[in-house]
DNA sequence: GTCTATAAGTCGATAGAC
DNA sequence: GTCTATCGACTTATAGAC
């Protein structure tokens, strides 16, 4: 899967970020998990918490991209929050795993600033996403019942993030989209 | 504060765990905030295993209390809805803070399975709490626009603790206030 | 019930050879 | 860029005196 060593080290520490904690993995894990030493992962990665910050950083990019690659087309503001609520979906990986803002946030005060940073614009970007989705669903007719579309986005980024909680709770995927049931009925695509 | 040393100790890993995480303290930690030798923990909670499950089942006990006693009294499904949001709201400590639920979830595979029971127990009593303040509500005219209470119950709950962890993220209890700023709306008391 | 002392292991991190 | 070897700090946990 992963061309270089320095990526297999971002995916490896990335799904145990997310399965087991910031802190739940160790230096050791990794190196079993790649298959290299633990001294080599030094060399890419100096400390945990620069290890930390380039997670966020490709998390960051990648959503960045997700979403600049949705926004090619013209869609309607139905197809947005489909596809929203659709990547948040897949992140949950049957029940295992959550997004890297929740895991991250949760072990806030040990991480270095930066992350807290990356985390904020990871939001702002989507909370960017909704709200768009949610004027455009607005006046096209795709979401029904929208009255302030920026009051809608700030209720429905943490609905996705606790919605992904639910489902790890139990490990089952189906918390998740009795969560989002209601946002999805007012979908009209 | 805290009469005992027991409690001492709860009331001491409980912030900690919803501050930093389960894996985030130690029985160092422990000791030097209550002022006692970490050696001295053992005797209470023999290990830390011991300890996450001993504080999970006294915040279940503690909010299923909170909810009996807000039942005593007759009121109206908005008034209900208050409350609980009032709780979650109050949790975040200025927005330092997290539900324990939320942060022993991030960390589900390093907890004995006890707490992963302890935890779907909560989340039913406090689903049981928000389906039945929709359903007065539905009733009495107090939250409107209420079609199924039920589904309204399975997307508020994930709503509340992604709120928590929205004002987590940027340290500002604000953040709370805005994701449950289109449900309060609603309330109409 | 709290203490001192200590075990046995893991943690992130470094030095230096190849 | 990866390795072996090792460091010092920290982790949970135990034994046994008081």
């Amino acid at each position: 899967m992963a061309i270089d060593t320095k990526t297999a080290l971002l995916d490896s520490a990335e799904r145990a970020a997310r399965t087991l904690g910031f802190d739940g993995f160790s230096y050791a894990d990794l190196a079993e998990d790649v298959g290299i030493r633990k001294a080599s992962i030094h060399h890419h990665f100096p400390s945990k918490a620069n290890l930390s910050v380039a997670l966020m950083q490709r998390y960051l990019a990648k959503f960045e991209a997700v979403r600049a690659e949705f926004d090619a087309n013209p869609r309607t503001g139905g197809a947005h929050l489909d596809a929203i609520i659709g990547n948040y979906r897949a992140g949950i990986n049957g029940g295992k795993s959550l997004c890297l803002c929740v895991t991250f946030t949760t072990s806030r005060d040990s991480l270095p600033p930066e992350v807290a940073d990356l985390i904020r614009r990871f939001r702002i970007m989507m909370m960017d996403w909704l709200e768009a989705a949610f004027r455009t669903g607005q006046g096209d007719g795709s979401i029904t019942g929208v009255l302030d579309p920026a009051i809608e986005a700030a209720a429905t980024l943490p609905l996705l993030e606790g919605a992904q909680l639910a489902a790890r709770t139990q490990e089952d995927p189906v918390l998740f989209d009795k969560a989002m049931q209601l946002l999805k009925q007012r979908i009209k695509n």
